[in-house]
DNA sequence: ATAAATGCAAAGCATTTGCAACCAT
DNA sequence: ATGGTTGCAAATGCTTTGCATTTAT
């Protein structure tokens, strides 16, 4: 890719991050790989890998990790904090400021040196608790 | 494995419970592999993962996962905040107790249901800040 | 006796990579 | 023209799984 040299513009970048920019949701390589192939169907999927990683180097995306099987992407790159429904598997963003101050807390407690922090909560979002009384409902 | 049956007791399994329980590190499967073939050389990898996941449901272990690339263990299984460096990739756990009056906060600012949480930073350990200052002594 | 657990090897699956052709600068 | 980028397919690497055999209860 670029291990010095300047990067260049593509069509295939610009889709990919377009169509990233363009939900709201965390998908993965493969949605996107998808989603892209409606209007390049000739993509490859090595491609849509390659651009994802050069758009997190540029700061331009987020790399999601959740669990140990597969990324998911952010569209957003500002870091926030996350809540993963453990039912169906959705990301929501989390509105709560990030609290930087206590980086420097674990620095200085630690002599460290912190650059960042990542902070998810794990649940069940307000779509499946829904679910499940219907259910309950049902059963009755 | 156990659906609904009952879990038997293994060499294998107490064998793998107490190397994970002998570190502080936070090995991965295949660490935790080498480290168990000295004592039991006919072990198999399969065996290894397949205990690491009952343990982790027995709630045994934790399994961490940090990038999307594989899973790291930790034989403590009460749950606490981590360090992870990102030169040398080591995990540290960190000391400061668990805010578990957030999760409450969480689930009533967003009507969810929130059942944990976790924190991590990353930055560089003392180890390798010291490494880097050694290298800027040199150059000098 | 019986079903859980093992060892072995094959399969799975997300992601990466080598390479020739292609295209942005 | 130059070298970053692509499409394609093969390869990687961690993890899971099918199956015959072993072993704990």
């Amino acid at each position: 890719m670029n291990s010095k040299g300047f990067i260049r513009k593509t069509k295939q970048r610009e889709l990919i991050l377009s169509v990233l920019r363009s939900t709201k949701s965390h998908p993965t390589a493969d949605w996107i790989y998808q989603e892209v192939r409606k209007e390049m169907p000739n993509i490859s999927l090595g491609t849509v890998y390659r651009n994802l990683k050069t758009l997190t180097e540029m700061g331009e995306i987020l790399e999601l990790s959740y669990g140990s099987t597969y990324s998911r992407f952010d569209g957003n790159s500002e870091y926030h904090y996350h809540f993963v429904c453990e039912q169906c598997g959705r990301v929501y963003d989390l509105g709560l400021p990030v609290n930087d101050v206590i980086n420097g807390q674990i620095a200085e407690e630690y002599g460290v040196s912190v650059s960042r922090h990542r902070l998810e909560f794990y649940g069940t979002c307000k779509a499946c608790l829904a679910l499940s009384e219907e259910e309950l409902t049902a059963v009755k």
